[in-house]
Formats: C-alpha cells, structure tokens, sequence
RNA sequence: GCCGACAUAGCUUAGUUGGUAGAGCAGCCGAUUCGUAAUCGGCAGGUCAUCAGUUCGACUCUGAUUGUCGGCUCCA
C-alpha cells in the first residue's frame, strides 16, 4: 500500500470553493428540474468566480425566470439536501438516464463508454463528469443525487445544500451543445457562487468597478476613439488623441526593433485573390475576406494579413545566403469580415493595424531570430507592467487536415520554439490545436478589465509559405536552398493592444503616452497672458519626448478654477498647472497630480525635468 | 452566423393600461474673476436607430433591417 498523504488542515480555497460552486451548479438544475420537470441537462461545471450549466427546455427560459429559479434554489438550500453518490455499471446507467428522458447524458455516457473520460472531458470543456484519468472505455460511473435531481457526476461536492455559500444568478447564454455549432444550441445559465455573502458582494462590487474600466466607456470619455452607424460595425474611427496615443506605441515598438536589423516595407492593401490562393489562405479564409471587384473582371480583395506580400518582396529578386535574415516590417491595417456578433470595442473588429514583420533567414538562424523578436516582446512589454501569459501554440495532431505540411515538420519546429521558451527560463503552458495552419507559435496572451485572455504579441514559425511560394537563397555550395519565416506581431493588434492598455491604466496614462501630459490652468481671467506664455513655453521645451514637445493644452475657459480642475481630472490628465498672481510672479507653475497630490510651486525648468524624466524612462508614476 | 437582452438630444437618462417627449451634464449667450474635484441665469438641441405593419392615433404593440451588450462558435 502506498503512503498515505496527510490531508492539509486547511483545504486549499480554490478547491473548496470549486467544490460549493460546483455543488451549487447542482443545486440550480434540481430547482429548475422542479419547475421545468421536462428540462433536459448538458453539463455544468464550476468556472471562475461561478458555476453554469447548460439546459434545454421546450420554452427558453428568460431573464425574467432567473428570480424564480433563485427562490426555489434558496428554499432547496434551506432543506439542507444531502448530495449522495451512487455507483452504476455504465449500462445500467445509460438505461436510467433513457429511462428520464435525459437525451444528453446519454450522450455522453455513450461517449464514455467509447472513448472514456479524457475524450469527454475534452470535448465538453467539462471534466467534472467523470474520473479523469484513462482515455478508454469506462465500465462504471459515479452519480450525486440531491433531493429529486440525479446528475452524472464524478464529484466530489459539499455534503448538503445548506453548506452552499451566497450565490446569484448572473445571466442567461445560448451554447452549442459539445461546443459544436453544427449541434443544438442549449441555454447557459451563468450563477456566481462564493462561500460567503460578503465575498459575493465584493465580486459584484468588482464587476461594477471593471465597467468603470471598460475601454469602450473610456474610449468614449477620454475622446480617444468613436464608430459610427454609417461607417459600420468593427470600424473605429481614431480621434486626434487616440491617433497620438497610436503613434507612440508605434514608434516605441518602432525604437526597438529598428536597431534590430528590421527594414520597412509597405504593401497595398488590395491583392488579387490569386495570392491567397498560392498561400493556402484562400481554401481557408474566403469567407472571411472583403471581396473587391474592378474593372477588369479579376477578383481582387482586401488583404486579411501580410505574410503572403512579403514573401513576394522577398521574392522579388534572387537573395544570397549573405544577406539573410532579411527582416520586413510593417504596421499596417488588414481587414478580416469578422462575424458581427463576435465584434466588441477595440477588443474584436474588422480592421486590424498589425504590427506585423517577417523575417527570413537560414534554418540554423531561427533560434537567435526567435530569441531577438522574445527580447523585444520583453523590452516592449517592460514598461506597462502587464501580466502576460505565454502559451506555446501547437497543432492538433488528430487533425493534420486543417494544417499544411507533414508530422515532422510540426515537430520539429514544435521543439525548436520549446527551446526557444527553455532559453528565455519562460513559464509556459502548451495548447495543442492552437496553433497557425501554416505552423506553431508562442502566444503572448494580456487580460482585460474583465479578467477575458486577449492575445497579444506573438511568434509564429513557418517552414510552409517559402515552400508554397517557392521562396529560395543561394547556399555558399552555389545551391539554392529554402529559406525559413518566422512571422511576428509585438503588440499583435494595435486595436486590441489598445483594448487592453486603456483597461490597464483605467484610462490613467502614465507621463509618456498621455494624450495630453498637462494642462495650464489660470486662475482669474487676468492670468491668461502668463498662462499662454507658459503653454508655449512648454510646448516647444521637450526635445527628448517621442513627439519633440510636452502636449499641453490651455484651459481658459471662463469658469471657476476648481471647475476646470474637476475637469482635468475627469480627463485623467497626469499634470494641472495652476497659475496665479503668484506664479505669474514668480515665473512658476502650481503643480497638482493627477492624484490628487498638491506638489507646491515649481519654476518652469524643473517641471520641463520633471517631465522628460518621466518620459524618458516611461516612468509609471508621476 | 447562433442564443438572449437592449436602442429616447453629443453623453447619462425619465417617460405602463397607445393620445405627437422631460431632466442633468456637455454646447451657445450673459453675469461672475474665483487658490486645488462642479458659480448663477438664459437659449438652443429629439422625424424617440431605420423601414414596414396594426390602429382614428404608435416612443409605447407586431415584423424586418442596422447597431450595441453578454455568451457560444470562429480567430490567418
């Protein structure tokens, strides 16, 4: 017998807490049972912050509903229900589940049957159904029954519905039933679940601050960017400061790889669909194209990405061995006609300005040139403090149809960006079936006020476009031979980058890429000249900022002082410059931050240093 | 694309048994000239997303379209 592992005193919380929402996923579908004795139920796992479970029900359930299944839930709880394992061979368990009408446990006791609970748990995203363990047929399952509601289960759950904590049921969702759209769609009820009252209320005192936060809002508030019916869904219009803010993560990025050995290069975005069809996009993406026709009867349309018109630069003339890695980049927008309900804000759209390059080089050269793009994701990524995930991308190895090129190519290029993250010492997890069709990558995943995962930069490893363009160098042996492209993105979209950043900051812009850095405010009318002198003075005293000034703006509004501060901080705008008979006198500038902080007097020239320090070392604070 | 909800002025929004819309902020005009988060008064701004339909009459009811939000699916 093997030795025993003492259980911890303490449960770990996570796991308890899974376990309650789990057990209160439980607790829903019985009081819906109750009401609605014909639902029909998928599955219902416990997830961050909640539990959901998916149900059928001749009748949808509406949002109205949701009050009334949370009473008969409190009074299930109230009657302290025990939840109770039982055991059954797997047929008889696919019998009784006939027996109840519960089409879709039979489903999956079927599939368990087959193919055992790996496969389950894996199609279903639900691994609560059953022992994870031997990707076999299973013989036997467990089942929890709490009052009339009897559930296909592996456990483990709380030992009676009055152990279940403080819940609330969040909203309702249609999701296709083992997450195939060719499948019936069921209804996702979505509950939030915590041990305590007090810990529920915290999260949904969260959930509102995280709509103080939410880039659209901002957006809009801090005028950085609009749409407009007119113009259509997923086409955001930039406005002046949200164009500013563009440039400087441009150019930032711009900074660091251009020392870097990378070159520009700019491409039209129309293409004939000839191109794509030599790539392999075309077979893969031409529903999800702009369409453009001409004069001339040929197809032409937007380009949804760039790699297949570098490789024709590259393509353009014959390339040496010598001058490899040649290193294409480009920001540059590229238009993907995304399904109108998977669009939302900067975070999904239909026009995408990719920081993309592409770098061609000799097979011995990839892991230097991976290693290069890593450091620069790092440098870039430095400055913002952001928490990024790094996954490593791979193929689905059950489906080779849905990628080009064979086993070993996968493999190896699989194991070359594995080295690539054990050289960098990264923490990683990997994710099969994530991958390019064309090859592997390594994503670099931000969330966003929500919590919501958003990939960001990534580097992506190709051994398959230079063959499907035939791209070629000449070996020093005077042979030609293949060359190999890593395609990369730092920020990846820079729509989404800014999705993501605006939610970071909460709209709080550090000193270097706040749209304006500061603004003059005079305190009575008779201040204005001095308060002009100043905004020149410091308009044009920067020179070490990206954009060669401090952008300060003047607010001589005819409105009390306290008004026009109450407004510049709405704007989140890190320096107001308060000038009075006393700094007019002085020469000086009153400096109040952003947070409230009151910095006293200082002369011009110390808060011009005080700003380009801040600049200059993209400092957080101000 | 699918499921569900929603759409009133630039923004936030009031408006239930269907009788042609009311406010705050922003804007404009005037007064106020102020020391660290909203000075006061006035004016203007709406074919109630669009298009059909029901009705004597539609912001209100029905349908379609467009857009938005939460999910699902997809994501080069």
């Amino acid at each position: 017998m093997s030795q025993q592992l003492e259980k911890p005193a303490v449960q770990p919380s996570e796991e308890e807490l899974s376990r309650m929402r789990h057990s209160t996923a439980h607790l829903m579908a019985a009081a819906v049972q109750q009401i609605w004795p014909d639902a029909k139920f998928g599955v219902g796992p416990a997830v961050k912050s909640g539990f959901y479970y998916d149900i059928e029900l001749p009748q949808p359930i509406t949002p109205d509903d949701l009050g009334k299944i949370e009473q008969k839930m409190r009074e299930l709880k109230n009657k302290k229900l025990s939840y109770e394992r039982l055991e059954l061979p797997i047929d008889a368990a696919i019998a009784e589940m006939e027996r109840l009408g519960q089409v879709y446990k039979v489903e999956l006791l079927n599939l368990l049957k087959e193919k055992g609970s790996t496969a389950v748990a894996k199609e279903t995203g639900d691994d609560d159904v059953v022992e994870v363990n031997a990707s076999g047929g299973v013989s036997s399952v467990s089942f929890y029954k709490t009052g009339d509601f009897v559930d296909l289960c592996r456990g483990p759950h709380v030992e009676n519905t009055g152990q279940i904590g403080a819940f609330k049921l969040m909203s309702i969702a249609g999701a296709y039933w083992r997450g195939n759209e060719k499948n019936k769609q069921l209804q996702r009820l979505y509950g939030a679940a915590f041990l305590t009252k007090e810990a529920l209320e915290q999260h949904l005192w969260l959930l509102e601050e995280a709509k103080k936060r939410d880039h659209r809002r901002l957006g809009q508030e801090l005028d950085l960017f609009a749409f407009s019916d007119l113009v259509g869904a997923g086409l955001p219009l930039f406005t002046p400061k949200g164009t500013l803010l563009r440039r400087l993560l441009e150019e930032f990025v711009q900074s660091l790889q251009e020392p870097l050995g990378y070159q520009r290069v700019q491409i039209p975005h129309l293409t004939k669909t000839d191109l794509y069809k030599t790539s392999g996009h075309w077979d893969k993406f031409q529903d999800d194209l702009f369409h453009v026709s001409g004069k001339s009867g040929e197809e032409f349309c937007m380009k949804p990405m760039n790699c297949p018109h570098h490789t024709q630069i590259y393509a353009s003339r014959k390339r040496s061995y010598r001058e490899l890695p040649l290193r294409f980049s480009e920001t540059t927008a590229v238009y993907r006609d995304e399904l109108p309900g998977t669009l939302q804000g900067l975070s999904r759209v239909r026009f995408i300005t990719q920081d993309d390059a592409h770098v061609f080089c000799l097979p011995e050269q990839v892991m230097e040139e991976a290693l290069r793009i890593y450091h620069i994701v790092d440098e870039f990524y430095k400055p913002f403090g952001m928490k990024l995930s790094v996954r490593l991308s791979m193929w689905d190895e059950n489906q080779p149809d849905k990628y080009l090129g064979t086993a070993e190519m996968w493999n190896g290029a699989q194991e070359q960006l594995r080295e690539v993250l054990k050289t960098r010492g990264a923490e990683w997890h990997e994710e099969a079936g994530e991958a390019a069709f064309y090859g592997p990558k390594i994503d670099f995943t931000a969330t966003d006020a929500l919590e919501r995962p958003w990939q960001l930069a990534t580097i992506q490893l190709d051994f398959n476009l230079p063959q499907r363009f035939d791209l070629k160098y000449v070996a020093p042996d005077g042979h030609e031979a293949r060359p190999v492209m890593l395609h990369r993105a730092i920020l990846g979209s820079v729509e989404r980058f800014m999705s993501v950043l605006i939610e970071h900051y909460a709209g709080a812009f550090p000193v270097w890429l706040a749209p304006v850095q500061a603004i003059v405010i005079p305190i009575a009318d008779r201040h204005n000249d001095y308060a002009i002198e100043v905004q020149k003075k410091l308009a044009s005293a920067n020179p070490s900022s990206l954009m060669g000034s401090i952008r300060v703006e003047l607010d001589d509004a005819r409105e009390s002082m306290q008004k026009k501060i109450r407004n510049a901080q709405l704007q989140k705008i890190p320096y107001m410059l308060v000038v009075g008979d006393k700094e007019a006198e002085q020469g000086a500038v009153a400096v109040r931050l952003r947070n409230g902080q009151d910095l006293g007097s200082l002369s011009l020239p110390d808060f011009i240093g005080r700003v380009n320090e801040k600049v200059v070392t993209k400092a957080s604070d101000l």
